[in-house]
DNA sequence: GGGGTGACCCAGT
DNA sequence: TACTGGGCCACCC
């Protein structure tokens, strides 16, 4: 798989998280290992900071639930504006995360 | 080819 | 709670 296609694939599985959910960074890579032959949260971070425009990227939080830096009060309204369980700074994690298994 | 950087993550201190 | 060190991998000097 080239680079240009786990591109592809990380922005397909972010289309797929439903309004309310979020998934981590790791989260998207682990799902993607078997496809990519790689797992690397911090290649997806890099992704998102490059291709996310188009995608719900709002619905995708680091494993604390943090937001992303610089976009932290458009995350949080998109969030609020679609009922995702939101606590302090971040989001509720143990309520909000999603996986691809869950959504089929 | 070599080295720094980043919307990351985990384990230790 | 905050900071550090190691691992990760594409991108840009």
């Amino acid at each position: 798989m080239t680079p240009d296609e786990y591109v592809e694939a990380v922005l397909d599985l972010v289309e797929r998280i439903p309004p309310g959910r979020v998934m981590s960074y790791g989260a998207i890579a682990d799902a993607l290992a078997e496809r990519s032959g790689r797992s690397s949260a911090r290649l997806v971070g890099t992704i998102m900071a490059r291709h996310g425009g188009g995608v719900p990227w709002h619905r995708v939080v680091n494993s604390a639930g943090r937001l992303p830096p610089g976009h932290e009060r458009e995350a949080r309204a998109r969030l609020r504006a679609e009922g995702t369980p939101l606590r302090g700074a971040g989001v509720d994690m143990a309520a909000a995360v999603w996986s691809p298994e869950e959504g089929m």
